[in-house]
DNA sequence: CTTTACGTTGACGTAAACGTTAAGTTTGAG
DNA sequence: CTCAAACTTAACGTTTACGTCAACGTAAAG
């Protein structure tokens, strides 16, 4: 009866690592960093609510675009710090206009590399134009 | 006199790491990887041409997305596959076009990463008016 | 020709992000 | 209750991407 009714649905540490095709000692890993702070059971067993899920999807989000953990910690602890000083919110609004900067440009980058690609395919593209039709006979100055 | 005229710029290696702000060593451990191919000189030093810089920066593009030097050396060894293989560049153009699906991921994991940090930094504006406007004095329930 | 800055190849060191045992504990099926 | 499956901590191993000497060669300034 203590602590709100408990309709949470929770995930052991398997589950998610099966869902994100991880291994646990990943999880753990992120944990030993900072990055998440799972209950116990009464055996001592971690217990992830929906929240810790979805601070785990971030993560890997994070990760799958190249960010560190360190990197990380700071973009998902934002939401962690007391909902109460408004100092440390003002903070974490600063933290979040420089992150959102970052974005833009790796979008910049990511379209940058896109161009090289499409230009590198159509170089590739006309040299197997002239092949095929020039056929196996040729001069080549 | 010898092969061609030399209108070529080149540069040394402490050149390029000044004008990208990395160290030699992580110049030659990209060639070490096979990333990068430059001449010598007579005295054995590494010359580096335009096309040389520009692989660099390429290079250094990928890591700034988040790519491991392995995934950069196929991106970028793409078109150093000999341009008269027909099936080497069909290959290429495979693979190109399998980058190019990365990068559209990518592009939508920023989005939803964006998305993630501005319904945040939302949520912090929301209560950093309250806070303000209800001033010190309130219950907290 | 000497000095000084820059370059060369090893070779070992290191931080990040886990992988991999090992040795013991908890949990859930039967 | 019993036993296997899943969990725990602790500790050492591994890979990536360099950093950091060391010992030597070379380029260029005076």
């Amino acid at each position: 009866m203590s602590g709100g009714r408990s309709g949470e649905r929770t995930y052991s540490i398997s589950e998610l690592a099966a869902e994100f095709d991880i291994s646990p000692r990943a999880i753990r890993y992120y944990e030993e960093r900072g990055l998440l702070t799972p209950r116990r059971s009464a055996g001592n067993q971690r217990v992830y609510t929906r929240r810790d899920r979805r601070r785990l999807k971030l993560i890997l989000r994070g990760k799958r675009l190249g960010f560190s953990l360190d990197e990380i910690a700071e973009m998902i602890g934002m939401p962690e710090t007391d909902l109460t000083e408004v100092e440390q919110i003002r903070r974490s609004l600063a933290y979040g206009r420089s992150k959102l900067e970052e974005i833009a440009r790796r979008k910049k980058e990511l379209a940058e590399l896109e161009q090289d690609i499409l230009a590198t395919m159509e170089t590739l593209e006309q040299t197997l134009d002239r092949l095929s039709k020039e056929g196996a006979s040729h001069d080549p100055r």
